[in-house]
DNA sequence: GTGAAAGCGCTAACAC
DNA sequence: GTGTTAGCGCTTTCAC
């Protein structure tokens, strides 16, 4: 019943036809100077016989894996999640695919992923530095071998490579200023690890803000976490301790914001009437919470759009490394909710 | 300065060692036979040189590429990110990666995967089928070629492969039983496409813990709608318009759920006190909802990994194909949360 | 316009 | 315990 059908190749083709495999193969290639009559007839055959390409095998003559490998902290997180969309979208159309490697936020596993697609011989690196990362050792390693490293969002300027990124610092800005406009004066920020660069630029925005708008600098409103759910409750209740909480909190991101939220509600103090909040990132849950959170967008598939072209368009011009590094950044957009909003 | 290393292959250790090519990959397989000291001095050589091993032309020469397809509706439900990470987990402690491909719930783009999949040489396919796929031929293209295909949650049995899934009707029945333990007397439904077999099998469920209790059916507690957010706000609306509106909702997954929600909420009514409701996949959003949604968990890492085992065990008999279908069933687990206790 | 032949990097039979 | 040789399936120079 179930016959197993032995792999057809090209030279099964070559063979039904009375042909050479090479001639197979530019035929299937739509190679110039092949009788068109003759690329019907091979192509014809290989439907007939069901045909599949052998990639590897076209992998290794060419030298390109036409795959690129993706380096992520999580697929959990929404955000990333819709990088990647962004990312196999313009792959496909370049008849690439996306092999995807977590990190889980730990430099070990950043080095083995680098040490994966290297031994998978992907065409291109395109990468988000997890929290943890310090050393950037790993990712010169690509370097030495020619293949294209893109950073995107979680990026870092002294690699020498291009980045897509979302203009952090204007995005806070803005977040702050919205606070600010809600009639809000004791604004406290919720801050991440300031070795990574977006959170830093988060916190300057915040700042800045608060300067322009001539609201002083009150350092027991800003505390800094791990940013996660558990870490934004634990910020929130410091802040809470405090003999004047503050009306308003930016949150560096929304994981962050859900615990605070948390904590604010525990506390029995109503959002945003007594508190408002927002964060950062537009993560999915954000427009279910009651109230909705107020947050900023990041451009999630745009992003992992753009790196995605960053390659090919490098490719054409012949390798990523030579050319000088760009780098873009994306304007964020507010997101007013509820969570926001006073009356 | 940034000097492109050339590759380095076996044979360039080979040369440094004044040995054979053979000699060196036995040497890295760690192939018994050869001398302990050959084996060191070939892998300090190897370590020196910065080797890497090249996957593509190990893969063409074995006829296996060390990849698993993974073919899932969609990235953005938590739900098959969670099996993902589950499947990740065992492919990588097997020395394997994965590869994705996103369907988004059409026919076209599932028929595609399996073809990339095909050309990819993956050594398996693990899919979860899309709600809008009736024919399901592309997948015995899988068979002939001897690939083995296993199914999860979204499985088939006609196909005759083995699969995961978990027990969709103890699920809905524990669902509607706990709803009638709250006191609740005219439960509604709001169900998915039945020719999705999950989905009829939630149905059954319903209909068989509202016989056991003795509670009559309704005809007109029963809506169907597409599964999403807006088909659940819509059949919502059309169970509050009844004359006599229901008491409960069981909803065939979370994001109907979180549909039906809004539209409670819109309507003026109070959760669970008016209307009481009950999801399904513990989605990710589901406890940070207000109130937080009550739902049925699916085990969904221990999915993936329960699917990859049964590849990585197929695999030491000898073909999936050739042995009997394995259906593994998960047990699913209630998950009391606000929206559904009254006190 | 097509054929012949070599080779991408690795591994496995078969030698000895 | 190691070398020799051939070949996985494809593409591409070099012929003619």
């Amino acid at each position: 019943m179930s016959d197993i059908i032995s792999k057809v190749t090209i030279a099964d083709i070559a063979r039904a036809l009375k042909i050479t495999p090479a001639t197979v193969s530019r035929a299937l290639n739509n190679h110039p100077g092949i009788k068109e009559e003759t690329k019907l007839r091979v192509k014809e055959t290989a439907l007939r016989l069901n045909y599949q390409p052998n990639k590897i095998a076209s992998s290794l003559r060419l030298g390109k894996s036409n795959i690129i490998g993706v380096i992520i902290p999580s697929a959990e997180i929404s955000f990333f999640g819709s990088v990647v969309h962004g990312i196999e979208k313009v792959a496909n159309e370049n008849n690439y695919n996306v092999l995807i490697y977590q990190t889980n936020e730990l430099f070990e596993y950043e080095k083995k992923g680098v040490q994966t697609f290297l031994q998978s011989q992907v065409d291109a690196v395109l990468a988000s530095i997890s929290k943890e990362t310090i050393n950037l050792d790993h990712y010169q390693e690509l370097k030495r071998r020619g293949i294209p490293l893109i950073l995107f969002d979680r990026a870092n300027d002294q690699l020498g490579v291009s980045s897509v990124v979302v203009d952090d610092y204007a995005g806070a800005f803005e977040a702050t200023k919205h606070l600010i406009s809600q009639g809000c004066r004791r604004i406290a920020h919720i801050g991440g690890q300031q070795h990574v660069s977006i959170f830093n630029q988060r916190l300057k925005g915040y700042i800045d803000a608060l300067n322009v708008h001539n609201i002083p600098l009150n350092d027991d409103l800003i505390v800094y976490g791990k940013v996660s759910i558990d870490s934004g409750r634990e910020c929130m209740k410091q802040l809470l301790a405090l003999r004047q909480p503050p009306d308003a909190v930016f949150a560096v991101e929304d994981f962050t914001a859900l615990g605070a939220i948390q904590a604010i509600k525990q506390a029995g103090k109503v959002i945003p009437d007594d508190i408002a909040i927002i964060g950062f990132a537009n993560e999915a849950f954000g427009e279910f919470l009651t109230p909705s959170l107020s947050t900023v967008n990041q451009q999630t598939v745009k992003m992992g759009e753009e790196a995605a072209k960053m390659f090919f368009e490098g490719q054409r011009k012949g390798g990523t490394w030579l050319t000088q590094p760009k780098k873009m950044v994306l304007e964020p957009a507010l997101i007013c909710r509820e969570s926001s909003s006073k009356r």
